[in-house]
Formats: C-alpha cells, sequence, structure tokens
DNA sequence: GTACCAGCGTACTACGTATTACTGCGCAGG
DNA sequence: CCTGCGCAGTAATACGTAGTACGCTGGTAC
C-alpha cells in the first residue's frame, strides 16, 4: 500500500484506479490510527491553506461577532478555517502580510476601508461586507428599504421632524441609511439640514453623551433615528437620566435587532437583519471565487421590528406583547 | 546567494556565519522584492503553525469577543495568528481534529468543557480560560474577592436575603461564584437553599422571562446578585415591564463590568474584569508552553463598581455621576 | 504467438523552508 | 612546505502531500 493509493482513496480520486477493496482497506486503516493528513503539508503542495481571514473593525461589537460565527460556520462546512484580524490601525500591512505568507487564502473584510493595494492587479481574493465598490465582490444588508421602513413607521405616527444619532465612525452603511434619511425628509417638505444630529462612538460613555446632547437641544425632535442599537439604547439610557419620556415625548428607532434592543427601556423598535447570514454569505462567496467562480453579489433583506420605543404600551396591559413584524 | 544563505540571515542566524555586507544585502533584496517567507513551508519543516485555536462557546457575548480581541493582540505580537472555533457541539471533535491535522499548535478554551480527549497522555499544548483544573494550565479571574466584595456592598446596604439569577449555562465562574455566595448567606446566619434562584440563559426572551420570574415570586428577595450583566439587564428590563423601583424595591448587582452596564434603567452596579488582559494572558501562556516552558498559571484581579442599580441617586443629582470604584 | 489494452498500483518529483554536513580558502603554527 | 583551523558560504536533505508518469499483470484480438 503505496503512500499514492493512501492519497488518492483520501482524496475521494480512486475511481478507476483503486480497487474497492484496496480502498476500503486503506479507509479502514486511516480511521483506525486516526489519520489526519497534514495541513500544512497540503497547503503547500496545493498552494490553498484552506483558512480565510476576517478583517473585523470592532469583535467587541454584537453585530460584528455574530457575523463572524455565520462566517465561521460556513467555512467550517467546507472544511475551511477562519483566522481572526481585529486590529485598527494595523489591519491593512498586517492583512496583506498574512496574505503574501499564504496563511490564508483570501480575506472577507468588515471594515470600512479595505487596503487599497489589495486593488492592485494580481491583488489576492478578498469580498467585502458591507461595503459595494464598483467592480468589487461584496454582500450587503438592504439598508434602504430597512430605512424606508422606519422612516415610513415614524411618519405613519404623524412625526415630521427626525433627529439622527449618526455613528462617527464612518461606513458605507450610515452612509446608504443618511441617504434615505434626507431623501425622505425631502419628500416630505423637511430639509434636513434643520434636523438636529448628533455623532457618537459606540462606547457607553459616548453613546449617553450623545443622547443628552440630542435630548438637550433647544429644538428637539419628536422622533429619533439612531444608526444603530447601542446608540439607541444610549439615547434611552440619557432620556431616562434626563426624565424624556419615551415615546411619548421622543420616538426612537434602532437598527439591527440586537439581544439589547430587547432589553431596553422601553424595547426598541429596530430594523431587524441577519449578520449570520451576511457572515455565511460573505464566506460563500469568497469560496466560490476561490474555485474560480464570479458570484453574484447579494443583498440581503431587512425587516421592521415595531416595540415600545416609538409605540407607547396600553397603559394597563400588563405584558411585553408589543413585538410584531411590520412590513419590510 | 544561496537559498540557505537567504534563510540563515532572515532568520537571524547569521551571526558568525555569514559575513555583514552579504548578509545586509540579503536583507534589501527582500525587502525591495517583497518577500515573505511561506508560512505553509515553514509550518512544515518546522512542525508549528504560527497559529492557535481559540475555542468559545459564544463569540456573540461580549465578554468573549474581547477576550478574543485580546488574545488576538497578544498572538500577533508574536507573529502568531488566531484560528476561531465557535460551535457548541462540535467542538471537541472540531478542535481535536483541526489540532491533528497541524492547523494549530495549541489551543485556548474558553468553554465550560474541554475535549476530554485532550487530557490523554501526548495530549497537545492547550490553556483553559476560566476553568481551574487540577494540573491543567489556566488563567482565571479572582472571581471570588469579585464576587465577595459585591456581597459585602450588599450587606453594607442592610440586604439579609439575596436573590440569584443564575446562568443556565454551566461554567466554573458561575459556580465559584455561587460558593461565595452561599458562605456568604452561612456567614450571616441566612439559609441558601431558602433565597430565590432563578435559571438563565443569554438570549433577551431568556434573561427577561427570568427576571419576571424572580421578581413575581411570592417572597421576592430585596437584592439580587445576577451571574453576569447581560442576565442582570433582563432583570432589569422585567422591573421595568413590572414597575418594580429599582434599587428602592429591589437592588442588583451584575458581573463583568459590560458596556451595557451603563446603559441600563437604572445603570448597573457591578464587578469589573478585564477580559483583553484575560485574552492575552492566555495567549501569553500558552505560547511559553509552546517554547517548551512551564509558566504559572495566572489569576486576575476584580473591582467592584458601584452605579444606580444598588444605590440610588439623589433625587435633583440631575447627572450620572455615580461611578466610583470600590474596594476589591 | 505476438501485440495491445485495460486495470491496478507504485516510484518519483515538486512545493519552500530549516538545518546539517560539507567545501574552499586563507592564514598561523610547526 | 605541510597540517590544521576558523571563516564564509553552499549542497543536500527532510518535512508530508498531490499529481504525473510509469510498470506490471492478465486477458483479448488478430
Amino acid at each position: 500500500m503505496s503512500q499514492t493509493t493512501v492519497s488518492l482513496v483520501l482524496s475521494g480520486k480512486a475511481v478507476g484506479r483503486i480497487s474497492e477493496p484496496t480502498a476500503e482497506a486503506v479507509r479502514r486503516a486511516a480511521r483506525d490510527l486516526g489519520y489526519r493528513p497534514n495541513a500544512a503539508a497540503r497547503a503547500l503542495r496545493s498552494g490553498s491553506a484552506a483558512a480565510v481571514g476576517l478583517v473585523v473593525r470592532d469583535v467587541t461589537h454584537p453585530f460584528f461577532g455574530r457575523t463572524l460565527r455565520g462566517a465561521q460556520r460556513a467555512a467550517r462546512e467546507m472544511g475551511h478555517v477562519v483566522v481572526l484580524i481585529d486590529d485598527g490601525a494595523a489591519v491593512a500591512d498586517g492583512a496583506a502580510e498574512i496574505l503574501r505568507e499564504g496563511t490564508v487564502d483570501g480575506f472577507l473584510f468588515f471594515t470600512t476601508d479595505p487596503p487599497t493595494s489589495l486593488r492592485a492587479p494580481g491583488a489576492p481574493p478578498f469580498v467585502l461586507i458591507e461595503n459595494e465598490q464598483s467592480r468589487l465582490p461584496f454582500v450587503r444588508l438592504d439598508v434602504e428599504a430597512g430605512t424606508d421602513a422606519a422612516l415610513a413607521h415614524l411618519h405613519d405616527l404623524g412625526h415630521e421632524q427626525i433627529g439622527y444619532v449618526r455613528s462617527a465612525v464612518g461606513g458605507q452603511t450610515f452612509d446608504r441609511r443618511h441617504a434615505r434619511w434626507e431623501a425622505h425628509l425631502r419628500a416630505h417638505g423637511q430639509e434636513p439640514a434643520q434636523q438636529v444630529t448628533v455623532f457618537s462612538a459606540f462606547d457607553a460613555d459616548s453613546t449617553i453623551a450623545a443622547g443628552r446632547e440630542l435630548l438637550t437641544h433647544p429644538r428637539r425632535p419628536p422622533a429619533v433615528l439612531c444608526d444603530d442599537d447601542v446608540l439607541a439604547s444610549g439615547l434611552l439610557a440619557a432620556a431616562d437620566e434626563l426624565g424624556v419620556r419615551v415615546p411619548q415625548e421622543v420616538a426612537v428607532v434602532g437598527f439591527d435587532d440586537l439581544d439589547i434592543a430587547r432589553l431596553t427601556h422601553p424595547p426598541l423598535t429596530t430594523v431587524h437583519f441577519d449578520p449570520e447570514a451576511l457572515g455565511a454569505a460573505a464566506f460563500e462567496l469568497l469560496y466560490a471565487r476561490l474555485q474560480g467562480k464570479r458570484p453574484r453579489n447579494r443583498v440581503l433583506p431587512s425587516e421592521l421590528v415595531i416595540r415600545g420605543s416609538t409605540v407607547a404600551a396600553e397603559p394597563d396591559a400588563g405584558g411585553l406583547s408589543l413585538d410584531a413584524p411590520g412590513h419590510g
């Protein structure tokens, strides 16, 4: 039983080359001995590491974490492994180096700025997450539809002025959301520049400070769009502290439908996305490209979930039965 | 300039073997050409993949995410890479296989049950996080001191009965915490079995349901210890829904000092830990073991942070200035 | 009876690195 | 003038796999 025979059998290329009894013997021996082909040797010989890098701005944020999980599970199914790279500054260099070393076969970029070096000809395969670029492969959420649904909901409630807690961190997600907000206001005869807008990072201090700033503004709006649920939570915490009643005095909408959206006071109306699916789709796209295919980009759907931060609970409802899927 | 010469120079083993002019020429050429040694070949030859696996129960939980980040940064400093494995069921098999394939050199286990197969003789190097086992290397938090500080705080406030929202997921962290809670009660003439205790998973539905259960209990306790901030948030959300005032009617303490602890209503008194340091320490321990050393296990400190969920804010304080480091 | 072919395996090589053993050379000591 | 030794560098090898090309055997066609 030569080494070649073993390789052929175990890689499933034995058809018509190796007789079934021999193949079976090989398989049994491999099982009994607990044999696993060596990853390094395989990578060296085949030129593929069976690994992809995921570059993410901040693993700490639940949305990123869930995306990571989705990507990791999809990768595992295809026998691939996910290498995490979480580091604001050094991302560009780090990623490029790791790739040149052949540690990974390609990248998933969930950051605002993928290294421009990767756009050079002969660049390695990669997929952008929530970052649509002309002629580059990407996977993204249908932020536009989700934002429109949220704005329509606020409009239905009679709110004309709509304030905005924006992410201080840049990103296409936020830009696209902002564009829909502007469009909505203009379509209803409002001037976007007239609306109260504040910026915030994602840590607790920043979100609360931004919330205070917005709520104490002389032209405090009756409704506020927040770039995500974390920012919305900060706004709610600030409202609580300042004694501003939600939703009676201010209606609040977040995005992402994180767990935290159910835990706030009141529970948060938000736009639901599926980060696990986003991560999985991103891996699948990259995997297809590694196979030399040209898969189509993907846009994943959204759904508005209405809770207590926009619609007051019945005074004596005594329950938390506000959850209802909206139109999405 | 032979291949050997290049290898010697770039790996820093050129002293006394290669003349300085030659070495310098090699270094410059490497830089100009952007040469990076191939990871697979290096791994194959040296037997080390310069990669470690991190097995984590749930990347979605912020504490895990931050630990992951800490480990990843420490690994990067030593030129290592972190492979993420997040998968409840398949962890044991998956991890063992990946290791036998040589994809990683060792593991960091942040789970309740590391595969028992790894305890066999000839087992690969690994480090347990928050899971102390006799004769196995580990890194953990000083949960005991943190819990004692929290309990002392509640005692100082005059609370004798102390309810408990426990994690439905097992884990040594929670067991050790529970033991201190029992000890504290007994030391003050209370019977642990008499206390109201509920269990909860970490998703929003579970935490809120558990909170409701505890708060509607006929012998509702005046103070509650929660196994972490996420569970405490659910309790606060339930209190809010049921109109139970915190801290006047129920005082609440959480653990971990996650961002969410600043965002709840009221802000959460909690025990602060440093998950990034935990992750970094875990990697450092593993790295030392990979070098053949026998590093000492590490126990990282805790600190009680007192906020509004145990001590009411001044009625007209008008600010959020309650934060204060406690003893711990 | 020879030529050919299919069926089944196996020797050999390359992948890029780290390491070991070796070579060539100049110089000092005897 | 020969021996020996230290310096500078190189040839050769092994790591474990995937793939290619080859070899052997037995049967069939002419």
